[in-house]
RNA sequence: GCCCGCGUAGCUCAGGGGAUAGAGCGACUGCCUCCUAAGCAGUAGGUCGCAGGUUCGAAUCCUGCCGCGGGCGCCA
């Protein structure tokens, strides 16, 4: 039971006897809680619109409404605004409806199929920093899409097809020449042990990488190299297979690590049978075109405010770039999953890729017009400096690294807790648990499109509007409940609040769904995480009036017990859509 | 040059056309014989980049300007 759909619904009643639109009912949490609890501003432009004074259509809406008991009270104030106070009575009763399964919000009623589409991982490259914001917002959002009904897929979508894998093939034959994999006159019967381990393209991807920028040789014999592997050249071939699974080997481990899942570990080269008979279909309608010896697709428009060049299809080698895989697998996602739907989490500077990807689409139908192609774009995270963070050594930050950073802030602290002892276990569960929760929270907290600084002390803080203050909130609940158990008192029927601070925290529970639908249709997890922040602010400040244990009033207690367990479950919930596991104590 | 994004407290950032713009950090003051102080209460700190416009009402929408970042065919 949404208390704002619900109100909205009753106000829209009242507007629409006065022959007004429903749509001005709309009631939203207040600005002003010193005034009332929710409001109604639907008076001002139905006054505009209606050519009436304000204030008139307030009254009469208030006086239609005046004498529901769901009311405590319902005032005028300023030129127009209703200020709603809701009856206790009717306050707990909406409380009590999110004590059953999934908080009482119903799954969305008509589920959409929905492909999310993050993390993105190069193949041969270590995930670094760069890689956290794509696959913590996609993460989210693929779970907050799953919680909202919807059928979602969340694909890794692995790069694994492009220049670089030609350039790691040079770089392993300038090393290695004798491998079997670069004499062209053996064809089958390769080793089945990779020839290198991750450790060992860590190495050599950003020596070759960087040669080939400054040395034509370098470039021209990595070109060639990937022209050849995706030509279908046996050892190449089966050199990548050991590149690709020894790479994703290791960024499977850093997504688990991460607490990321995927229900799809596709990547560019998953469609590369596609490919030939798309540019053929291409070819076929005309689409696609020569020039400069490149295959290009046309997708100016008329009305464009700015001037789209050509989607590059091939190269003048006939060699595939990140475009043309981008366009099979949009094919794939549509005809063989059968997606309404494609998000594309991916870095904001890639917003024209995406835009001539979404064309070409559209314009050899390969996209029905009631599709929908979101480019869902995120900010740069930046360093001290104002450019992409890196550490002193002028490396970007790996991953991993990151993560072991926040896990032994996680660990100090707990070692400055003289309170409890834990075993060294625990403490090494706790500390992990904590330090990506800092990690998440301090990701998602941000809106997702702005560019944000990367402060490294900021993210391994572990006091203020931070992960770990929202664990600790949940960890109060369960302690509470643990406790209360023992002693003999379970959760009962919720009553009527007795102190402000136990109607405050009320109050807030009820905004849960309203801010679950708000993040999926923004595409927005910040929006979650500073709901739930709120929230468990507002938990601390009943838990620092209400004394639950030692209360003496049973019904009051019981019920002060529910709403514990309510908060807690709540709390649980928003992180979990964050992808923020909560530990039993820290 | 054209296009996109951003500019809010000392710092880092929230902010859904609504009333008196918020939080965290940092600074300063209090609160642990009491359910875990990773907490709570309080003080100080703002011409929401600038100028116009739309609106009953603008940090929010529109236009221009300034500043910062980014993108603009054979990388991803």
């Amino acid at each position: 039971m949404n208390v704002l759909t619900s109100l909205s619904a009753s106000f829209g009643e009242a507007f629409a006897a006065q022959n007004l639109d429903p749509a001005f009912g709309e009631v939203v949490v207040s600005g002003r809680p010193d005034l009332g609890q929710f409001q109604c501003n639907g008076a001002l432009p139905a006054a505009k619109q209606a050519g009436r004074n304000p204030r008139d259509i307030a009254q009469a809406v208030v006086d239609y409404l005046q004498d529901r008991p769901e009311f405590g009270e319902l005032s005028l104030a300023g030129p127009g605004f209703i200020n709603i106070i809701l009856d206790d009575h009717s306050l707990v009763e909406y409380a009590s409806s999110m004590r059953s399964d999934r908080l009482g919000i119903d799954p969305v009623a008509t589920p959409r199929r929905v492909l999310v589409d993050y993390g993105g991982p190069n193949v041969a490259k270590d995930m670094h920093v760069g890689h956290l914001r794509a696959t913590i917002i996609g993460d989210s959002l693929t779970r907050i899409g799953k919680f909202v009904g919807h059928d979602v897929l969340g694909d890794a979508h692995f790069g694994d097809w492009g220049t670089q894998m030609g350039q790691v093939i040079v770089g392993i034959k300038e090393r290695m020449p004798d491998l079997p994999y670069f004499n062209a006159t053996i064809t089958d019967s390769y080793p089945n042990d990779s020839p290198v381990t991750m450790t060992d393209l860590q190495e050599i991807y950003p020596d070759i990488s960087e040669r080939a920028k400054r040395d034509p040789d370098v470039a021209e014999a990595a070109r060639l190299a990937t022209l050849e592997l995706q030509q279908g050249r046996p050892g190449y071939r089966a050199l990548w297979e050991h590149l690709v699974t020894v790479s994703q080997a290791s960024q499977r481990a850093d997504f688990h690590d991460l607490g990321v899942d995927f229900d799809l570990w596709h990547g560019e080269s998953t469609v590369h049978d596609l490919i030939e008979p798309l540019i053929d279909q291409l070819r076929t309608n005309g689409l696609a075109l020569e020039s400069d010896g490149a295959l290009v697709v046309d997708v100016a428009e008329p009305g464009d405010k700015m001037e789209i060049p050509p989607l590059l299809l091939m190269k003048g080698d006939g060699a595939y770039l990140y475009t043309t895989t981008d366009v099979a697998t949009l094919q794939m996602r549509i005809d063989e999953l059968g997606r309404e739907e494609v998000l594309y989490v991916v870095d904001a500077r890639q917003a024209l890729h995406f835009e001539q990807v979404f064309r070409v689409g559209r314009k050899a139908g390969l996209v029905p017009p009631e599709a929908i192609l979101e480019h869902i774009k995120f900010g740069t995270m930046n360093g001290p400096d104002g450019k992409p963070f890196q550490t002193r050594k002028g490396g970007v930050v790996k991953l991993r690294d990151l993560i072991n950073m926040v896990a032994q802030a996680g660990l100090e602290r707990l070692a400055e807790s003289k309170v409890v002892e834990y075993s060294e276990e625990e403490q090494t569960e706790i500390a992990r648990l904590v330090g990506l929760a800092a990690l998440k929270f301090g990701e998602l907290s941000n809106h997702r499109q702005s560019d944000y600084l990367f402060d490294l002390e900021r993210f391994t803080s572990l006091i203020g509007k931070t992960g770990p203050y929202l664990q600790y909130a949940v960890v109060r609940t369960q302690s509470i409940l643990r406790e209360a158990k023992e002693a003999g008192w379970q959760p009962d029927d919720l009553i009527e609040p007795s102190v402000e601070a136990e109607r405050r925290l009320m109050l807030e529970l009820l905004r849960t769904p309203d801010v679950i639908d708000r993040a999926w249709s923004t595409r927005a997890p910040n929006h979650i995480a500073e709901f739930a922040y709120e929230l468990a602010q507002q938990f601390n400040r009943f838990y620092e009036e209400c004394h639950i244990l030692r209360e003496a009033d049973l019904a009051r207690k019981t019920s002060w017990l529910s709403l514990v367990e309510l908060t807690g479950r709540t709390l649980t919930l928003l992180l979990d859509l964050l992808g923020i596991e909560v530990p039993d104590r820290m």
